[in-house]
RNA sequence: GCUGGGGUGGCGGAAUUGGUAGACGCCCAGGACUUAAAAUCCUGUGCCUUUAGGGGCGUACGGGUUCGAUUCCCGUCCCCAGUACCA
């Protein structure tokens, strides 16, 4: 965790897996399960590869069709892939979110919520007319959309599909030249870097063919459109300029008909409605809309889906932006996809009992795109299970997201050999009560490892539905960069070859390097790219690992992202030698075993700094049930400056005031063992008298004591008309009256109410006092 | 654009069932110790004002509710994150 928050950890878990055959496996395991329960398959599939770099590319990496590393040129390459059928799971990844509602960050949820992405609606099915359809007359062919508005059926006036949708490709034949060249530029144009902020205009043509509207029977164009993705929903759209901001744009562009067929509220209404400025999205009751007019948009939509299921041309549907999770991956490591491919049998899954599939030693590149493991002929010639006929293996591994879905659950029973772990340990361990993570695991991680958990769950591994209880996203340390854009290209200047101007408030205006040239501030990610990254060791080298990591702790909350500034880590290393010196003053004073209840004398003094101990103590055990860390640093910090103020020398201290200096000094040194451990241990080996260290001594952290807590007097906050105009002394039980009393008799307060009338006095008991005057 | 989270001193940040705003630390200033420096210790440190006691203002901005608002409500501005022609 510590290494995360310094940017600069790597996934121990995955980088382990790969060198590990005991642990993958498992993966393959787990891997002919998903086959046998239908969960895994195969598909084709298009990727990215860069010629130069010999690689795949995810769509990040390579946008528009550049690789983001070397600049060449990407191209699509058809790929058979492995997936895990993640939609099927889909509706139990949303609704099981408040089973863990309680335990995890909103935001994490609510962008899982969005990956997922569930739209309910409805397919309803244009048949087309073409000229081709009505020479072959054999099957019925027809445009299928999705629609989240079926209510608004009545309002389209075409449908537009993508591209690459099969239509365009089945009626090729059939389209004018402008057609087919309109299809290349929208296709190129898409290919093209995606500038983030930047509109996309709309762009299409009416293809010729034409379909027809199965609730009104009309007769509509169908349109490509620049705006329709192939990879949501069907594809196809039905284009309702009225109610549709998209669909607008388009239809205004084009010189679409537009026809208004939602009206706001329940008005009904005849006749020809004012034309419209901007697409109207809400809903409201329905108008020229056949049978349907004058019903609401709510009933509308349910009665016109059942409609359209008992016709045969539609049915209720549920679409999500979630797809399939692509675990192929053309590597030479991670764990080989158990699978082998048979002429006479086909597809068949490797035995239990031949598991692990072993990776080789070494395997070179293929520079084809391929996994590098088809080059090696050790690796993929075998023979078919079924059979025993020569086969070929699968060369393709597994994404090592599939070892970071389950590596912890390995840990309730790491020697298994039969099983990824027994079903008694994990009902004896798991769930995972707190799990922690990073922030940018969100999406990805977490979401494989809640579906893998529903998996397990369903062939009988374990008994709950999700995997963690808790989680804590803690924040990343980030830095500041500075860089010069102006070549086309990103160049970073290291932090410390850098001059930075500031205002007045100290906020960055300007930056320039040795060299004047103008640079960008900003604050981002660690990286060594950018110069900007932190190396733990030289850390540890020059302020020591226990005041780095406890600055770290100390200077934000957990889950805040925290701006590298070396400049309080100083105060850490303060501190930790405050609470040395503390200790040495007192060594001799402090040493052998101590009792709970208190000897000697019991002065103001020492009930004042008992108190304070105890009242750490609270504290301190209440934040870090909280997993607040940065206020019981702050803690510690005030008893030891409470012990700083005691003032009496060791060597004049009564029994009563070394009971309570030991006791103070005690607390602190267990309480920061969390946060300091190398230092709380020597400093323990003081009260210890032996080197044995906390836990063999039996130390445990320390408990407060309630009745120490109390005060004997508290300050109670007078105010009048609202101000703060003074603060008596009370005693903590102190009833309503006697405050009220006390108040009124404060000299202060007193020149404040003298000769005015008073309206109203508020008494909060142990809190404050607050009267109002008039006049 | 939408969604989520925010906006508190020079800085990181404390404090919210509505009850003393600024804990703790950094920075800065002054002092002690020292031939001197470092280290350490002490004092001060939201802003304005006052000789002083004190007074006024202050939690992005403008309103509201309340004896009392950083906290609740309405509106505005700004920042961060996620995300996108999701039909």
């Amino acid at each position: 965790g510590q290494l995360e928050r310094l940017g600069l950890s790597y996934d121990w878990t995955r980088q382990m897996a790969a060198h590990r055959p005991e642990y993958y496996k498992f993966d393959q395991w787990f891997f002919l399960k998903m086959y046998e329960m239908g969960l895994a398959y195969k598909k084709m599939t298009q990727v990215n590869w860069c010629e130069f770099d010999q690689a795949t590319l995810s769509n990040e990496q390579a946008s528009g069709g550049i690789c983001w590393r070397c600049g060449s040129a990407v191209t699509k390459k058809n790929l058979e892939q492995w997936f895990f059928k993640t939609t099927a799971y889909a509706d139990q990844l949303l609704d099981d979110m408040a089973e863990i509602e309680a335990g995890w960050p909103a935001n994490v949820l609510k962008r899982q919520r969005d990956w997922i992405g569930r739209s309910e609606g409805a397919y309803v099915d244009f048949k087309v007319q073409s000229s081709k359809f009505q020479v072959e007359e054999k099957n019925i062919e027809s445009i299928r959309v999705f629609t989240t508005r079926i209510d608004t059926i009545y309002g389209v006036n075409a449908v537009v599909v993508a591209a690459e949708h099969p239509i365009v490709q089945a009626h090729l034949g059939e389209l004018s030249p402008a057609v087919i060249a309109k299809i290349k530029e929208i296709k190129i144009e898409k290919m093209k870097p995606a500038d983030r902020e930047a509109e996309i205009e709309k762009d299409g043509i009416d293809t010729g063919l034409m379909a027809v509207n199965p609730f009104s029977g009309e007769e509509l164009p169908v349109w490509i459109g620049n705006y329709v993705m192939m990879e949501y929903g069907t594809g196809a759209v039905m284009s309702v300029p009225a109610h549709d901001e998209r669909d607008f744009e388009f239809a205004k562009k084009f010189g679409l008909n537009i026809k208004q067929v939602i009206v706001s509220g329940q008005q009904s209404v005849v006749g020809d409605q004012p034309e419209l400025s901007e697409a109207f999205s809400d809903y409201g009751s329905l108008i020229n809309s056949g049978q349907w007019s004058v019903k609401t948009s709510e009933d509308a939509k349910l009665e016109m889906s059942t409609f359209a299921t008992a016709n045969g041309f539609g049915e209720v549907a549920t679409t999500y932006r979630l797809r399939d999770w692509g675990i192929s991956r053309q590597r030479f490591w991670g764990s080989p996809i158990p699978i082998i491919y048979c002429r006479s049998c086909g597809v068949v899954p490797e035995k239990y009992e031949n598991l692990p599939v072993r990776l080789p030693d070494t395997a070179p590149f293929t520079g084809t795109g391929e996994s590098p493991l088809a080059k090696v002929p050790e690796f993929y010639e075998t023979v078919c299970p079924n059979c025993n006929e020569p086969a070929k293996r699968e060369t393709d591994t597994m994404d090592t997201f599939v070892d970071s879905s389950w590596y912890y659950f390995r840990y309730l029973d790491p020697n298994n050999a039969e099983m990824p772990f027994s079903p008694d340990a994990a009902a004896y361990w798991a769930p995972v009560d707190q799990y922690i993570g990073g922030d940018d695991h969100a999406v990805m991680h977490l979401i494989y490892t809640r579906f893998w958990t529903k998996v397990m769950r369903d062939i009988g591994l374990v008994k709950f539905n999700e995997p963690a209880k808790r989680l804590l996203a803690q924040g990343m340390v980030v830095g500041e960069t500075f860089y010069n854009e102006e070549g086309g290209k990103r160049v970073y200047y290291p932090p410390s070859g850098v001059m930075v101007e500031r205002d007045a408030k100290g906020k960055v205006v300007g930056a320039k390097s040795t060299d004047g040239v103008s640079l960008t501030w900003a604050i981002e990610r660690m990286s060594k790219s950018k110069g900007n990254g932190v190396d733990p060791d030289e850390m540890i080298d020059i302020y020591g690992a226990d005041a780095s990591r406890l600055f770290i702790l100390f200077a934000a909350p957990i889950e805040n992202e925290l701006v590298w500034n070396e400049s309080g880590i100083e105060g850490s290393v303060r501190f930790l030698q405050r609470v040395w010196r503390i200790v040495w003053k007192w060594k001799e004073r402090i040493h052998g075993p101590r009792s709970k209840v208190q000897s000697g004398e019991s002065t103001p003094e020492v009930r004042k700094l008992r108190q304070k101990t105890h009242q750490t103590i609270q504290r301190i055990t209440e934040n870090l049930e909280d997993l607040q860390f940065n206020t019981p640093v702050a803690a510690l910090m005030e008893l030891s400056n409470a012990i700083g103020d005691f003032k009496v020398e060791p060597d004049q201290a009564n029994e009563g005031e070394v009971f309570a200096v030991r006791e103070a000094i005690e607390s602190l040194v267990l309480m920061l063992a969390p946060f300091a451990p190398h230092t709380a241990e020597e400093l323990y080996e003081q009260f210890a008298g032996n080197g044995d260290g906390m836990l063999a001594n039996g130390a445990r952290f320390p408990e407060f004591d309630p009745e120490l807590i109390k005060f004997d007097e508290i300050e109670i906050p007078v105010q009048v008309n609202g101000k703060l105009r003074s603060r008596v002394l009370a005693s903590p039980d102190a009833t309503t009256d006697q405050l009220q009393e006390l108040a009124l008799n404060d000299k202060k307060i007193k020149e404040y109410t003298n000769g005015k009338e008073i309206v109203k006095v508020v008494v909060v008991p142990k809190r404050l006092v607050s009267i109002v005057v008039k006049g």
